[in-house]
DNA sequence: CTGAAAGCGCTAACAG
DNA sequence: CTGTTAGCGCTTTCAG
């Protein structure tokens, strides 16, 4: 037995598949007891609306394309995913998702599958080639790109990093941090990948906050470097770790470190574990994002990148701009926030060189 | 200027329509000239194929359903939706995703709006309530759970707990450890949420192993209990950290936990920590998932859940499900292995009453 | 207020 | 080998 069709619940209540459309809608005069008789039907018939049907009618899918690069085992994205997900749900949209694995050419054939599902809407989670943007946009459909612009003629969602860092930065200076360290972004020797300017903007912050307080940015006191990308996980673990055993022979007085992610300062953190130095009794940390943060021991202080607030706004950019059927290239910009949690302490004037321990509990 | 169709094409070419979808599919016979003239045409014309009416002329959508339930931010369903992608996308199938954020109605709801648009398949990863997988399989679509079966008639994907907790605690004993403790999930007080038996399965692991090796189990070595679900994250951090402090009060002579799940795990590490308490050299931790277990200090030993695997492996039940055209449901096996990294050691004699520090290098 | 009818763009018999 | 044709299930004028 196939399923229910129009024409079946028509039937039924024994009046045109107009009338049953129209109750179905909710739209144009339909008389109480041609309306009754339709409902009627519909309970009896276990009628399902066909969308696939209704969508070659109406020319719109009401869907949105999700196209994302990788790792979505980093929660960063998975919190967009999910605000996206949010944002659509409440617009009555759907989300259609795809892989492009940071890949230009699969990039291209995620877009092009979009496109033939005629999907209205694609958001790109942190675009590969400006070129696979402005396909989407010459074939009609909106794009919002989240947090890297690529594409100009593109709407977007992003951050402003060199603000965030500062906070951070500020942060660290306010507890009386002078000698600070920076651990920077490893980069893949594999890939000529435009080393994104992301990581820049946040040096370009640690640079400035310090110049502000009359420090020399001495590059005894920052690290950064090619490495192999990583086998498991996304990069920069073991980078993390590398650069703070340098930062420790570098700059011996050091009494804080600034660290371009979570994952750096993770490594970083494991580290300083392996040398017996306590966080953030002997050096305070600070990271970025605010992934995991929370469960490093000590809970790290980091920047929270507003992970679902960037996908939520990217999804009602999206249907805003599908609404109004504007292509219009606006941008919204998200806010990241300090979250002060163990890693951070007021410097004492010895730095380092305490003995190890200073404000450990012993064990009962 | 609207978009290219088939009958656009066709006149171009100077062909009927027939003939133009041949050479697209590649099936029926094609002249070679009839060919290279609609290979020019298509060219020419832009044309991109409308998904949409295929699907509607066809009846199947090459889509599948994905229905999660809330936490991308959680690793581990971000690697299961990544999994799935990737097998959907190998076999030119296409993910539709919905979040049913935990809830029965919303999921209920989710496997509504998937049937409307006549999804070939859906994938629930972690249903809610078996009814509403019994709603998908009753409009004739396949459907794969992962992880908990709730309903005999659909098809799943499961990981056999207790032979990964067994594996985790045979290791620990391996290693010499007999006074072990067990940090238990928390369940949280507002829920009435059936207790799923997962971290029943890893508890019985770990008494059955202890038993087999002559230890009594005792009450002063387990938590258990209700704790209130916390306001970011998902969950057991705090109660790991809390549980930890209650073991290290009730069992002096412990050199080992194994906790329920990575989370757990890093609340009591964070708990250590604060004590002044070096892992593995005083205690020895496993955990369980392998989520962000990698970037803890120091990295933490711990069952790996395949979660890539069953999505992947999911998505291509479906797939094959969907291909035989049978509703078959069979259930396929995943399989979790311990992975050593450097929170588990030897059992020292004295457990955790040597001097902290036993094997901190100190700084340079 | 209601029904008939013309498609949306594509596919797949079927008949040349 | 190729074209004609009849829909897939729904929406929406346009006449009544």
């Amino acid at each position: 037995m196939r399923e229910a069709r129009l024409k079946d619940v028509a039937a039924l209540a024994g009046v045109s598949t107009a009338t049953v459309s129209r109750v179905l809608h909710g739209n144009g005069y339909v008389s109480a007891r041609a309306r009754e008789r339709v409902e009627a039907a519909l309970r009896d018939s276990s009628y399902r609306l066909n969308a696939v049907a209704q969508e070659l009618r109406r020319q719109k899918t009401i869907t949105i394309g999700l196209i994302l690069h990788g790792d979505l085992s980093n929660p960063f994205v998975g919190e967009i995913v999910i605000g996206a997900e949010q944002a659509a749900a409440e617009h009555g949209f759907t989300l259609l998702f795809l892989n492009a694995h940071g890949n230009p050419g699969q990039e291209r054939e995620c877009v092009e599958t979009l496109l033939k599902r005629r999907i209205d809407g694609i958001i790109f989670t942190t675009a590969v080639h400006g070129k696979n943007v402005s396909l989407a946009l010459d074939a009609g459909v909106r794009a919002v790109e989240i947090e890297r612009r690529l594409c100009a003629a593109a709407s977007a969602v992003v951050v402003d990093n060199h603000a965030a860092a500062t906070e951070a930065m500020r942060h660290l200076v306010s507890l009386g941090h002078r000698e600070i360290g920076f651990l920077g972004e490893p980069f893949p020797h594999d890939s000529d990948n435009d080393a994104t300017d992301i990581p820049k903007e946040r040096f370009r912050a640690y640079r400035d906050v310090l110049r502000e307080c009359g420090q020399v940015v001495g590059n005894s006191h920052i690290v950064l470097g090619h490495y192999p990308r990583e086998r498991g996980g996304w990069g920069g673990l073991e980078a993390g770790a590398a650069y703070m055993r340098r930062l420790l022979r570098q700059a011996p007085g050091l009494t804080a470190v600034f660290a371009v992610s979570d994952l750096v300062a993770a490594g970083a953190m494991q580290a300083l574990y392996a040398e017996g130095i306590r966080v953030p009794e002997q050096l305070s940390i600070i990271g970025f994002d605010d992934t995991f943060a929370r469960y490093l021991a000590p809970p790290l202080t980091t920047i929270r990148q507003p992970m679902f607030d960037m996908g939520y706004k990217a999804a009602s950019l999206a249907i805003s701009l599908i609404a109004e059927d504007a292509p219009g290239s606006s941008v919204e910009f998200c806010q990241a926030r300090l979250v002060i949690r163990e890693t951070t302490a007021p410097a004492r004037a010895a730095g380092r060189s305490r003995p190890a321990h200073g404000a450990g509990r012993t064990p009962h």
